[in-house]
DNA sequence: CCATAAGCGAGACGGTACGTCGGGTCTTGAG
DNA sequence: CTCAAGACCCGACGTACCGTCTCGCTTATGG
């Protein structure tokens, strides 16, 4: 019978210390600051890594709306916002989480089914709207435009601004074949 | 006065130590297995980290000659290739790197620049040829082809095969707007 | 309103893991041996060795008659018979009861009370027969037998058998006056 | 090679807070006080209670001259002056060393050796000189003195006093058979 | 041809965080 | 209303690495 302030607590705490400073971010400090044991955070979570990505998956705003217009206009909206949104905190702490997933597969497993695939199928279902493009063009299209938002997020060898949102918007429309008439 | 012999076995170790079990990687294991005091670690490389990028950047072999044929075949035989050099341990071992390179500024930019840059440069050398395309457009396009590539390097989602590559290639040729007449 | 069964059953799971691994003799082992939540222990006993106490208490056989024949003779039959209870699972019990002890003064209280004056009162009682010592004296003979047999007990530097219980015995007896005559 | 400076911190940190307040007699507590690595000291000892026996061992002052007199006088003196380094805060430390040797049989070994068979070798000689006892008889002597000290010390019903050493003193020599002539 | 200073192996050191264990308290839900 | 089950807070544990710091020993000039 799980303690409902407590998991509350803890998300709180794991949010705001790795906002504060990621070095910082330690079990101790999650665990002082929620005002809870560390056995507890152990109890339910198998890493702080884990409650960081609980913490983002449940608080973070996800309705991305890309607006109206055409699907170049609504795609460039829609990467846009995405990028904006890692201009908070949450951009350091993604980072982080992918970091993580590169040496603990568990981790990787949660990370990907929590928080990459759900992302993914949001941008692939408009991608899919009002064009012909099938399955596996549309998963590589997906992947090179979250492929290049990662990347440059990762690398950070270039701005994630509006504009690399546009230019991306227009790259990805150009690769599409003409639509089929009739 | 540097030990040659010292660096050779320094790199030798980690790079054995990296693709035998990259948990096992640490500072001591290198040390011990190079037959080496730790100082002479830290007196040349900032961390084991800087050791492996070195091992890495000096053994590998980057010569990626994209072989003859259409703009869309040389590119994805580039990508082929450059997706095969992954199957090694190289693979995880460029993700370890790309993770540290999340924790550590100093390291970020030596990263960027012996490893991410030149692999950039060579893409976008590639994919200026014989195309009209100018300069942010080609690095767009650079970061949407190896933006995939990390992407599915480090989430795991999908395979890094010869037909990915030939579907990028593909896909990233048809974004190219018709050359310009005359 | 206490439920009995539930006491003995206690009881019987903390001699049981406390013979069996003195290491495993944990709250959470004995209430689950003993089918009981950890509450009901804490409820009756104030730690697990008041526990273990009343268990070597109620159950111990403290049944010791030193049978017949001269002081001595009495005197070395009612430490050997000491001694052998103590080969059983009965002497690490002990060793732990009174290292436990020293560091929790309450306990330390009740062991005495319980189990050390109790002993005590019946070597006294059999030193005092047909013998002119007064108190102190007593007491102190008291303390050099079953202080040495603790001592022995607790530094295990040598044997408690019945050649030990003889030369104590012998060396007790010695140590008394000669009964004033008249 | 290892730095003499920090084993003297350490067993100056551990013998202070051992005074202090035994319970606040960390590891870390240790390191921190000696300005030390907790590695450093699991490096050198098995744990913090052998880092106390050193401590006391190398510290204390062992030296018990009995003085002149009587055999029994000198015996007087000496078991006085024994329970007279027990007032410091000696006592509670060499009843929490028993304490932890009931649970630590390598700990019992160390301790046997380097506190209590050094102590009871002093007593014995001082007990054989000018006395016609042997070997098991002084042994036995000896268990019964230092048995009642350790007795009195960890059970706690009796004082260690002055007059407590020289009632001892005179049943222990009572005991004695008288010497045999020529 | 030595001396002297640098590089070296070895490994102890101060630190930080980890994940686990057990104690004693508090909560919940079934009987 | 009791009580098993077990979650909770807390504090200490012993371990793992990190990056720094002596130690002597080797070695390779440069006076």
């Amino acid at each position: 019978m799980r303690n409902e302030q407590a998991r509350q607590d803890i998300l709180d705490a794991a949010l705001a210390l790795a906002a504060a400073d990621l070095d910082g971010l330690t079990v101790d400090a999650i665990a002082a600051r929620a005002g809870v044991g560390k056995q507890t955070i152990y109890r339910w979570w198998p890493s702080k890594w884990a409650v960081v990505l609980d913490a983002l998956v449940e608080r973070a705003a996800t309705d991305v709306s890309p607006g109206t217009g055409t699907p170049e206009r609504r795609l460039a909206t829609f990467l846009a916002t995405s990028f904006a949104s890692l201009e908070t905190s949450t951009g350091p702490v993604l980072r982080a989480l992918m970091a993580r997933a590169q040496f603990d597969a568990e981790f990787a497993e949660v990370f990907r089914g929590r928080l990459v695939e759900p992302r993914r199928a949001v941008l692939r279902e408009l991608l899919a709207e009002g064009s012909g493009r099938r399955g596996a063009d549309l998963d590589a299209l997906v992947d090179m435009l979250f492929g290049a938002m990662w990347y440059r997020l990762l690398v950070g060898h270039g701005a994630l601004d509006r504009a690399f949102a546009r230019r991306l918007a227009r790259l990805a429309v150009a690769s599409s074949p003409p639509e089929p008439m009739g």
